[in-house]
DNA sequence: TTGAATGCAAAGTGTTTGCACGTGC
DNA sequence: GCACGTGCAAACACTTTGCATTCAA
């Protein structure tokens, strides 16, 4: 009975098994998980979920503003549902860790903005852990 | 005789025709393209360029420090020459034009580096360009 | 009942790799 | 001359799509 699904229904969302699983392994504040990720904590839930489900849920809790998207580097796409609360992120070059940092978005000046309306800043700092720093010093 | 390519020269670069193309087509300060894009820069002068040493060089210029990846939203990194001048990026959802925008990048507090060994930061403004906004409305 | 959600597999993108050939230094 | 760069095509990883079936409301 998490948080994300009480909203979701609140709002009127078609409930499935799949999506209630899909939906809970999404709870948490500092997950980021990829797709790939959240299909095999669904399906530990519940076998028959399939990969184009998730997809689909996805892309649908990004439209409703409930997941955001990070980009981290290369490959897959990780899935954010901690919206509410505005931080960055610190990703290790190594292992791939992402941690959520507390901050505050940067503005852009008016004179900066081409005209452009601004719907969303992603702050992301990269460098290695502590861990990777000793097994692999630069 | 772009800067990049004297540069590269300097620090003992083996030079070939397509690595001359390439480093040639990166010249400039406010590219943003992608490897597809790179590639047929590059064929329009020698045809007769792959897809795979694009993608090497690419590579390699990124390990020199001479090029950075962006991963604007979804699909095909961009390279982005100006390693120079700190930049942020804005990024139009609608036509996915890259503009740089000069600013101070942000720093992290100690207390919140968890111990990493910070390399990079990367900012990016999303929003929609004048032109977008007004052939679809939000 | 009915439109929406699902699973599967195939297709699509963007990138990497294996390997024989060519070439700058 | 020899290590390194190159082109091609096949392999890869991630995501999307087409379509017949199932299911929540």
């Amino acid at each position: 009975v998490s948080d994300l699904l009480l909203r979701l229904c609140e709002r009127g969302w078609r409930l499935t098994a799949q999506r209630r699983v899909i939906a809970e392994t999404l709870t948490g504040d500092h997950l980021h998980l990829t797709a790939d990720e959240v299909l095999a904590a669904a399906r530990d839930r519940l076998p028959e979920v399939g990969r184009a489900t998730v997809y689909a849920t996805l892309r649908e809790l990004v439209e409703l503003g409930e997941l955001t998207e990070m980009t981290t580097d290369r490959g897959a796409v990780r899935y954010d549902p901690n919206v509410a609360a505005p931080h960055h992120h610190l990703v290790c070059a190594g292992c791939g860790e992402v941690l959520d940092v507390p901050s505050e978005l940067p503005t852009l000046a008016a004179e900066h903005r081409h005209g452009f309306e601004i719907d969303a800043v992603e702050v992301t700092f990269r460098g290695r852990c502590p861990s990777c720093r000793e097994h692999a010093p630069a």
